[in-house]
DNA sequence: CACAAATTCTACCATACTGATAGACATTCA
DNA sequence: TGAATGTCTATCAGTATGGTAGAATTTGTG
């Protein structure tokens, strides 16, 4: 039940793509030192959520990422369905990877483990980027005098 | 996020437990056969649960298992966290192994994980074996004329 | 055109975790 | 004493995680 490696990085580099909407492509290189992420590792991520839709990519010279749409429109739950597969904690209750349990008729962690899901999502699929970066500014503003360089 | 095979044999083991509470202690091999478990793997399983405090064991001939306190001061939650260790979706909100965050003051994903981290744990420790009891009983009178056999 | 800068793709690697098995050891009771 | 039981340690195959390397492809610019 831990959040993944790939899934905190991805979430940290697309609150760093929101910040820089509209502003044209940005260079993995550059996320990959401001985030400090190692650089060919954040290539895999990058791809993938590109493959899933949540990224644009223009290759070559001047080439770069950008969000593929507006913040508020790119759910937390998208981001680590697409890095970390199903949420749920069991196929039974996943609707991203169903598969019918053998005892299906009285299978009752089946039930708790709905509740569980249910609750999760809930969460990752309210919560936008958007709404972190939000949170994000929100959190430098409180500090005016800190000597902390900005982070996510 | 998904639930180990070790939490899942815990929790149908537990379910048979319930059931048998204040019958005597139950053999491994009886758990592992009804509940078609293996049984070496069983015996690590409820080694660990024993020494979480969740169970008693017996030694020797007519030896074993049997719930350490009633079912319903048996939280889903005290299992999970015996067995796969911390809940939390990340460290720096979990209490069970709690290490602040290297930019703990801006770090906008702990929040979200922290809303999170608390709906499992309010699903989690909310319901207890004689919960899960109650629902699987009521779940097995729901289809009088079925052929199954009783499973979990 | 040629080159540099960027993404894309394929492959690889070390480590840890998962699910499971094996066998020796300790304890209890008849 | 010996059979039945839990306890402990070790091992193992398979898979996931976190990360690296390098060649191939695309694109803008001089």
């Amino acid at each position: 039940m831990k959040l993944s490696k790939k899934s905190d990085y991805a979430i940290r580099a697309l609150i760093y793509l929101s910040m820089n909407y509209q502003k044209g492509a940005v260079q993995i290189k550059e996320i990959s030192a401001k985030e400090r992420i190692p650089q060919k590792f954040l290539e895999n991520i990058l791809l993938t959520l590109r493959k899933a839709g949540v990224l644009n990519s223009k290759m070559g010279l001047r080439g770069g990422y950008e969000l593929a749409r507006s913040p508020d429109l790119i759910r937390l739950g998208d981001v680590i369905r697409a890095l970390d597969g199903t949420i749920a904690p069991v196929n039974c209750v996943s609707q991203m990877s169903y598969e019918p349990c053998s005892e299906e008729l009285t299978c009752v962690i089946r039930g708790v483990m709905m509740d569980i899901r249910n609750a999760i999502t809930d969460v990752l699929d309210t919560m936008t980027f958007a709404d972190m970066c939000k949170r994000a500014k929100d959190s430098i503003e409180k500090r005016e005098n800190s000597s902390l360089s900005y982070v996510i």
